[in-house]
DNA sequence: CACTTGATTGGAAACGTTTACGATGACGTT
DNA sequence: AACGTCATCGTAAACGTTTCCAATCAAGTG
């Protein structure tokens, strides 16, 4: 492997020089640039990223953080940041982290020593992410939960209006006139009103003020079962809350992984969507888009999301602008598994 | 940020020793070690990884390398090629790349730069593989496609043994009767029987070869739909191959996503399934248990996939062993999308 | 012509580690 | 008492860059 010692002996400048040339910086004769150049093609040079990063004490990459590996909504947001990091020609390394608290622990320490060049956070829960991201002080972004109330100075966040949404799927289910509606997922503390950021909390209070609103009476410990973000877990939410309120003729599953679990929970317990039971997701994944009956969701906007988020974050290390937290619009995407209650 | 020689001021030794401690060496006293060990806790000193991997001219850690980002089977398999890492007490980082044979190339440059003590391949065409790795020296692993036929020294593989599993796939559909059956994806090199060791290429060859021996005639021209690995290729590819078909009783996707799409397309033709028309996928992944009807798929054991690619890898990492190809056991799972044709 | 200016370049220090080597002292052996 | 062995530790070089500073030279200016 040749290092840049190499590409100044043959071209036969300094490694100074070479170094400017690699850089691309304007103080270079037009002469030796071509030459280095040259060289540095024929004999396939790369530079050493580790030297690079530790005379600058600074990698040149960006790290993305993905809170939750499992994730298809994630999934789908990390693919399209990747795409935009790389549309600016950057480049990008993952670290995938499970959601116990001390993995993030793990995650930032690991982050200390890798020095990255700014940092996009996707997905996690709000509450452990305020007390972990203040060793970070590198440019940050958080794609997908609002982090305005944490108040780091270094951390813009792109959200959908999750309150709003969750409200907005209420209405999907109140619209048809349905008035026994569930709500699948969540956090435990989400019951009791505790005060949280998290996207999905706002979801289900969104959507318990609209049916507030609506005069739909809805009762947290009869109408709502919590559970993680899987199709499993969302197949065994969906028989617990079923079994233990059987009139309910419609709900929200506040992921659509949960949904398609949940449908198929419905199915096996003999009920069929949406003529028995009407469903409304969240998210708006790609296999939503074929399942049966196609299922209806909130779809985010996750290219957009991407977009704005890699965006700032790569202004912001360049330009060294102020954070800021912006929301992105959401679609409601109808589908089959809506229907009138019986 | 304490750096190590803050460490060995602090803590009244020398560097060298502060870095033996670190690197947990045996020639220190035991009072040092515990001296060094809480300034080091109490400083919360992270060492620098540049700094390392320039000096040892190898990085500390495994790097992946994902072909094919937004496929649903490769991300299962990262999540349990990551856990199994983790589990060895190794962390790693994650770089994804498209499927163009470019992309390949600038991936490896990048691997170059960042010189990874080890690198595990998820995924990808075997034949456009063949030419870009051998800039590669690190011990490295492919998992998923199989790289025997491929000669380097410094990779194994593991893989499903897709010939035998298309073959059985084939046979779930032949034994219940059907005897028009239609194949579903792959490259477009397939239908010449052109000769590549990637997996759907040998499922495809494994399936027509057990159509053959049934005495079930096939025909590429009429009875094969080539497309890329997504829901929507698979959705638009069984339109194709149903309106030029008409009387398939039968389809083999081989991929799940693929499936999944073609479910859906059937639908939307008017076809049930299984009633009008069968369908079996490949993969087992996590959506396919949930579909309605279920759907029937060959399940890959990714689990034992990552962790024997893992231990492997990391076990040549510090052993020097050679390369091993082997071939991990799959399993027909039976769903609700066969049945006799009408 | 002496001097300033600007463009271009080379030299060397520095980034934070690891590690080969040598030094020190304790201890046992002859 | 002289010596060898062993455990422990400090010193300094090296890894491959970037960047500050100084040096050189050409060209313009008074």
């Amino acid at each position: 492997m040749a290092t840049i010692h190499d590409i100044a002996q043959i071209s036969g400048y300094s490694i100074g020089t070479v170094s400017r040339v690699i850089n691309n910086r304007a103080d270079v004769s037009e002469k030796a640039r071509k030459k280095i150049e040259a060289v540095i093609r024929e004999q396939g040079f790369q530079p050493n990223s580790s030297a690079r990063t530790l005379r600058q004490s600074m990698s040149s990459e960006v790290y993305i953080v993905v809170r939750g590996i499992a994730n298809t909504f994630l999934q789908s947001l990390l693919e399209k940041t990747q795409i935009r990091i790389g549309e600016h020609g950057e480049s990008a390394s993952v670290q995938f982290i499970k959601e116990a608290e001390d993995e993030v622990a793990v995650a930032a320490k690991i982050m200390q020593g890798i020095k990255p060049k700014g940092l996009v956070f996707l997905g996690g829960n709000t509450n452990t992410f305020r007390q972990t991201f203040s060793v970070f002080t590198v440019p940050s972004v958080l794609i997908s939960a609002d982090a305005e109330s944490l108040g780091f100075d270094n951390l813009s966040s792109f959200s959908t209006d999750d309150r709003d949404a969750g409200g907005c799927a209420a209405r999907a289910l109140v619209s048809k006139g349905h008035r026994r509606i569930g709500i699948l997922g969540g956090y435990p503390g989400d019951a009791e009103g505790e005060q949280s950021g998290n996207g999905p909390s706002l979801r289900i209070r969104g959507a318990v003020e609209e049916l507030e609103r609506s005069g739909v009476s809805f009762d947290f410990a009869r109408d709502y079962e919590p559970c993680p973000f899987s199709a499993e877990a969302g197949y065994q939410a969906a028989k617990r809350l079923l079994s233990r309120t059987p009139d309910l003729t419609a709900a929200f599953a506040i992921s659509d992984s949960l949904a398609i679990g949940a449908m198929r929970a419905f199915r096996d317990m003999g009920l069929h969507t949406p003529r028995d039971i009407s469903l409304v997701g969240f998210d708006g994944i790609v296999p939503t888009r074929y399942t049966i009956p196609r299922l209806a969701t909130i779809e985010q906007d996750v290219e957009l999301l991407a977009r704005r988020g890699v965006d700032d974050l790569l202004m912001r290390i360049s330009c060294e602008g102020p954070a800021v937290h912006e929301k992105i619009p959401y679609r409601f995407v109808n589908g089959e598994s809506i229907a009138q209650p019986r």
